[in-house]
DNA sequence: AAATGCTCCGAGAACGTTGCCGGTAACGCT
DNA sequence: AGCGTTACCGGCAACGTTCTCGGAGCATTT
């Protein structure tokens, strides 16, 4: 494709060597001062830049970080925003890759990025992910890994997440507080961490306040407004149904909303909505919904400085785990009573 | 690092030379089956995979498209999602860069891809650039480089956009229609393409239909929802205040939305609103916005179908510009008559 | 019996860069 | 005069892979 001017385009016309080019480039000592000038010039005028896939060959790495994500929503994408600075200050370059929520393609883009092409991987994994060698395989082979928001407790690597049982616990006692009494839940998907980890503060809460754990209360569906909708209306149609709903993700309460709209119920005098993420639309719609903020440009940044830390040392980082607290965000869906 | 098991290993252990490992890896002919087996065997074994690295070095491709744009919001989100489609297909890996509306990440980050890190460019510029001295400098290097979206006219390069004019026009001609006599504009950054040509559309259509073009009225402010929000509280304290307000973006149509909500006044009947790409938001809002659909993920598509097209494609594809049609859905901000 | 053809394989160069080692010249010191 | 030191530079190997070329060994043809 394109000729690109290499460091022996120089040597040859300034007839020197290879060598004496690689050296006055790199400002290295062992050089007269005019031999440097005339080859530092030169390459100036040629446009001369280094190859970087030589160097990454030769020194066996790449100054880059794979991110693999399930998808772009607006957390994600935040968090790729606080990967992306921490990591562009660090001199990487990150390479975002979607699994689309699909295992299939979150293992097709592990592999490719794996032969030599990142110097390690920050994850976040699919929703349809149950089982992890494709993980385990990349810390087999001594690559780095950490993991965040969507982390694997079992894989012995350092993980930055949130405080999601927490999370649960805020949402549920607010609700609560708030004098709901038969609170539902929408989980995301069984074999998700996060879900797991929120419906058990959920659990706690009720248990902690002497409140019945109904079954029929606790859904689990994927992270999408139509199937939080489906399930919000089949909630409303029974016939002892909730005065409120926490769901684990603000476009899944976007969807119980429409439905509790649809049924023609007000919030939050006939039945309480707390999300999860804190994103901009919770504060947009009508009414405002209440909801957990997560931090994610924070987590984003956290989970790049903790791989460039696991990246430059030798010592075993495994066990490193943080964790951040969420917060509560208060706002109209919830909010019975003035506090 | 790691330790990546070679080619060198294979050949090392079944006491035959690299070629031949290579030749049976790559199932080319003049191999015995036999020894094709062998190798193919112990190399499943001991999980080798080929070093990207090496081979790029040496065909001189990388089979990665590197991707540079401003953000990832919602739309440049969907449309990463349509290349990322269309390019795994075809066997590339993308590589993400965002440039933060920022024009020197931007520079930064062509200069890190251009070193030999991808095989070409696709590129929606920052609301920065006003320079492009970076892209040429790509085509001159005879890198593909394709444009999509946020394009630069004067650049002789494949390109794929809305019909931005368009846009603005169906947008303008839709208040017109719906009986608004005085329709601002909230146009975006003065040096970007697309706000221009949607601008241009929506004067175009005043001065079609007589009605008189208020410079007043023609507001530049970034795609940001606050800046909206006080450049509509600006627009609604005139003493003769505009009756419709056309924004070039959802983000911005949501900031002016908060401000006329906070004014008083009623939409569509005070005051019509259209915004600009049709994001999901516009549905979720009360009222619920009209917009311009522009088809983010086809874009997306087209614009890595180009891409890969360009790439293999001997002639000359510089000329080639795809223009997409936009679609009005009308929504509750701007319907005033029964149509 | 010699020539030809086929099947299979190895050696070596190349991609662009750096690291290591060695070498030459000039200089100062005993 | 001989030696060590310094300043500067070139040669070569290496990173992991493929490509080109040139065989060796054997079977088939003339």
């Amino acid at each position: 494709m394109q000729k690109q001017t290499t460091i022996k385009d120089i040597a040859l016309a300034l007839k020197v060597s290879t060598s004496t080019v690689s050296r006055a480039l790199r400002d290295a000592s062992d050089i007269k001062p005019e031999t440097k000038e005339a080859v530092k010039r030169l390459a100036e005028e040629l446009d001369y830049h280094p190859n970087r896939l030589a160097l990454s060959l030769q020194n066996r790495q790449t100054n880059c970080i794979g991110v693999i994500i399930p998808n772009l929503d607006y957390v994600l994408a935040t968090m790729v925003k606080g990967i992306d600075e921490v990591a562009l200050g660090a001199g990487y370059t990150v390479m975002v890759c979607q699994s689309d929520e699909s295992f299939g393609r979150e293992i097709t883009n592990t592999k490719r990025l794996m032969d030599s092409l990142v110097d390690g991987f920050i994850v976040s994994v699919s929703s349809e992910t149950k089982v992890y060698e494709h993980l385990k395989k990349i810390e087999a082979k001594d690559t780095p890994l950490v993991m965040f928001d969507r982390i694997v407790p079992q894989l012995q690597v350092p993980k930055v997440r949130l405080d999601n049982r927490q999370g649960g616990i805020i949402a549920t006692q607010h609700l609560i507080d708030q004098g709901y009494k038969k609170i539902a839940i929408l989980a995301g998907p069984a074999n998700l961490n996060i879900s797991n980890k929120r419906l058990l503060g959920y659990t706690d809460t009720l248990k902690e306040n002497n409140l019945k754990v109904n079954k029929q209360f606790i859904i689990h569906c994927d992270f999408n407004q139509d199937y939080a909708y489906e399930a919000t209306k089949e909630l409303l149609a029974m016939k002892n149904r909730p005065d409120a709903i926490f769901t684990i993700s603000d476009r899944m309460a976007i969807g119980a909303m429409l439905a509790i709209k649809e049924k023609g119920l007000r919030m939050p005098e006939d039945i309480g909505l707390v999300g999860f993420n804190n994103e901009p639309i919770t504060n947009l719609v009508t009414p405002k919904i209440t909801s957990i903020e997560m931090f994610a440009f924070e987590m984003g940044k956290t989970a790049a400085k903790i791989f460039i830390e696991r990246l430059h040392s030798t010592e075993d980082m495994s066990g490193e785990e943080i964790v951040m607290q969420p917060k509560l965000v208060v706002r109209e869906s919830s909010k019975r009573f003035i506090t």
